[in-house]
RNA sequence: GCGCCUCUAGCUCAACGGCAGAGCAAUGGACUCUUAAUCCACAGGUUGGGGGUUCGAAUCCCCCGGGGCGCACCA
């Protein structure tokens, strides 16, 4: 058998499964191409038929047989008896079998690296959640749809970049340490730097920074980057995960409302085919436009009740009772209005929706709405009973945006342990004018989730979070 | 953090108070057109860990650990 000290140092493939199968696929049973390729790969089957052993070799585009003659190939007994799993480079002619198979006949072979572990069953593969995440490595080679999501996430963002950039959008890179707290409603993690003795939040969202970008000149910019908040896990939760932000000079949140509608719809249609995609068995219609509805549309549809800011506290705390959902002392009517929505009607639409209309209490950052006291130009996605983005009209005062702090601040105290701090340098960057600008947030791997129509978070983040493996387990 | 479920051979699964088993993978052999190849032979285990109940525990009980789902949390 070959050593592992005998592998090669490199290999040099100029074909791949997928790339055969495109241009031999029409092949007729029974054709010797006289072509010679060379691929690479692990071998993931394999049947001996004396003589002759066939062969399936699997590399990042696919599979592909081998065909191995024993008066063809060279060391036939020793390729007779590789392990699945092998990593192999095989050189041979294009051909197709009798029964029409595109093989490749085995000219000459050689193993790049050695197996030391067996392959999960060649049928069942991989069904245990715990191995699939903690052994990646192994999943992507076993489970085809692993392999699949993670080949449309790439696609994803990707395409998303570029769309981007077709429009004039530059892509940055912000801090992820960052010393003040603030951009979303998020636990963070603290960390330390020793030279400076200070610690560090690594970022819940990018977004300061970025609209500290605008004000510095750069019109419309993006950051597609992982952001972590302390948080329990769930099929929806990562600690670390993925957004895009986005923000652009002189635009309004109708503005983002009908770029986030045209972005999404289109990379539906190019990663799935359609605007209209399956998810867990429903439809979903991403095709334009999308709804747009306030949150107390909203709310009534599913209560029957008419609220808004003007309803009395008192009225809405009851109404929070009558349909179980909790509220503290300090919540504010814009504070009992969201929580009553995320708990009655947020999980209860389906195809994508603007929700629209949020109260200043709650949104710190958005600029009030331009007719409505107390509202702010903010509107979420929701689709498929979940939040998938983010996005307003940008405040760009900063007097109300100092005040806005200090009310987080109060929050804060009253107990609020996600409340945002004052960010003295953001409020200078503001001193020196952000324009009218509309901004923009969307969960990338909740994105990848429908779009893949996978079901929980852990299938479209190749390393999810986990408890370390310990003795025992 | 709480509740429910789950953990058996490398993988996928049986056995559910009475001798821990099968398929695939592995190992040895037969076979020159297979498709999860087939056939013969052989091997494989502190049943996640620890303790208890019992004549007897994978099975029942308790503690611990991993995972899943739900709740809480969470834009």
């Amino acid at each position: 058998m070959t050593e592992p000290r005998d592998v090669p140092y490199r290999y040099e493939p100029d074909a791949t499964a997928a790339g055969l199968a495109a241009e031999y696929g029409h092949l007729e049973p029974g054709v010797e191409t006289g072509t010679e390729v060379t691929v690479a790969g692990r071998l993931m089957l394999r049947r001996g038929q004396g003589k002759l052993v066939f062969g399936q070799l699997a590399d990042s585009s696919g599979r592909i047989q081998l065909f191995a003659p024993a008066n063809v190939t060279p060391r036939f007994d020793e390729f007779g008896k590789l392990s699945l799993g092998d990593w192999i480079g095989v050189r041979g002619e294009v051909m197709t079998t009798r029964k029409g198979e595109l093989s490749i006949k085995v000219l000459d072979w050689t193993l790049l690296a050695p197996t030391r572990r067996p392959f999960p069953d060649k049928w069942h593969g991989l069904s245990d959640a715990d191995t699939r995440y903690r052994q990646r490595y192994v999943d992507l080679w076993v489970t085809d749809e692993a392999r699949r999501t993670f080949q449309l996430r790439s696609r994803l963002v990707s395409l998303t970049r570029r769309w981007l950039e077709d429009r004039g959008f530059l892509e940055v890179e912000t801090p992820i340490f960052h010393p003040v707290l603030g951009g979303a409603h998020a636990k963070p993690f603290v960390t330390h730097h020793n030279a400076l003795d200070i610690d560090l939040y690594l970022r819940i969202a990018p977004e300061l920074y970025l609209k500290r970008l605008v004000v510095g000149g750069f019109e419309k910019v993006f950051e597609i980057g992982r952001v972590f908040r302390n948080e329990g896990l769930s099929p929806r939760h990562n600690p670390e995960f993925t957004m895009l932000e986005l923000y652009e000079a002189y635009a309004d949140w109708h503005d983002v409302m009908a770029l986030t509608e045209q972005l999404v719809s289109f990379l539906a249609e190019e990663l799935t085919g359609s605007t209209t995609v399956s998810y867990q068995g429903r439809d979903i219609d991403f095709s334009l436009p999308w709804r747009r509805a306030t949150l107390a549309e909203l709310i009534e549809e599913q209560i029957g009740v008419r609220v808004g800011l003007d309803t009395p506290v008192d009225e809405l705390r009851s109404l929070c009772d009558e349909h179980d959902v909790p509220w503290e002392d300090h919540y504010g009517a814009g504070k009992l209005l969201l929580e009553l929505y995320e708990k009655t009607a947020e999980g209860e639409q389906w195809h994508p929706v603007f929700a629209t209309e949020y109260p200043a209490e709650v949104s710190p950052l958005a600029r009030d709405h331009r007719e409505l006291p107390g509202m702010t130009e903010r509107f979420e996605i929701i689709v498929a009973g979940r939040e998938l983005g983010n996005a307003f009209s940008e405040l760009n005062d900063p007097d109300v945006q100092r005040e806005r702090f200090e009310d987080q601040v109060r929050q804060g105290e009253a107990g609020d342990d996600e409340a945002m701090s004052v960010d003295e340098d953001y409020l200078r960057a503001l001193d020196y004018g952000l324009p009218p600008t509309g901004g923009l947030g969307i969960g990338i791997d909740r994105l990848v989730m429908l779009l893949a129509d996978v079901a929980t978070i852990r299938d479209v983040v190749l390393f999810p979070t986990l408890r370390p493996e310990q003795d025992g387990h």
